[in-house]
DNA sequence: ATATATCGGTTGCAAGTTGAAACCACAAGA
DNA sequence: TCTTGTGGTTTCAACTTGCAACCGATATAT
């Protein structure tokens, strides 16, 4: 099952989290658990993939501590599959993605769905990464390496 | 080689870029881009893909305007390839992907690499979602819709 | 009691994808 | 000339995917 990434060098922070929720459906289907779906069948007919592979997504999310199985709630003998902790610490991930996507693969003008700010409906901002001191941070402001335990400038 | 989704539901903002980029190579080739590779052997040298993995994917980035070619920079009678806007603009992604990582997958203790601001050395702030009027989101706190289309309760 | 349906899967199998290794074309160097 | 390095493509076995069929447990209808 695993993908089998035999690569030290690739096993940073990036690459561990792939390994978790690096295929197509995995994150679809933490979407829809942010969306509130909690039950097989939701997410089966949700998106519509085959329920084996279904089965063999819910149980790898729940081996990585993604998702949790819970007895149930309403009554039916069946469990259902909510997000721990680590899976609700994917949401800047969704949100990241789903900002690119809205900004490069809709027309100008195409109509969609946008994640809006729920107490006033307005549209949210832009993720924002900060600095320490709380300078605005683009892709050539960052570097990785260890943390400098500098202080002097 | 497109994964063929027929889902026109999940066909949202967080399923278009999935097509593009939900492949578990994709996201360290656009990684090890901002780190400043450019051609095709540095990628494979980084990455340990077998070369026609590496050759099919960096097709299909470039057909998704994330990469481009660009024909050479010193001398050497090959390509080159460099991140477009859009392949800048996975920026976010990219960090929330790798916040979420060192949170959930080092054991506390591990040393890691991290993301640090160039200027000053010291790591970076988690990345924020703020409303329009400057409030901190979490993922209860927002809904996915067309703005503005919310009802008073 | 019997039939039927629904839920949450598992199993079988055909088709597609992946990846290690071999091969190839071109250029530079010895 | 022969060798090395770069940037790929080709080949082919192994693995993954996903449709469809099946299964067992409950629920509902007759």
């Amino acid at each position: 099952m695993a993908k089998r990434i035999s690569h030290q060098k690739s096993m940073c922070g990036v690459a561990r989290p792939l390994d978790a929720i690096g295929d197509w459906w995995s994150l679809l289907i933490i979407r829809d658990a942010f969306d509130g779906l909690r039950r097989f069948g939701e997410f089966q007919k949700s998106l519509g993939l085959a329920k084996n592979i279904l089965s063999a997504r819910l149980r790898n999310l729940v081996s990585h501590g993604i998702l949790d199985t819970v007895p149930a709630s309403d009554g039916s003998p069946y469990q259902e599959y909510v997000l721990t902790a680590k899976g609700r610490g994917l949401f800047p991930v969704l949100v990241a993605l789903r900002q690119w996507g809205e900004e490069f693969f809709f027309e100008p003008g195409e109509q969609h769905v946008t994640l809006v700010d729920k107490e006033k409906g307005s549209p949210v901002q832009r993720l924002r990464l900060l600095a320490e001191d709380g300078r605005l941070l683009g892709p050539t402001d960052t570097v990785i390496t260890f943390p400098e335990a500098v202080v002097a400038d």
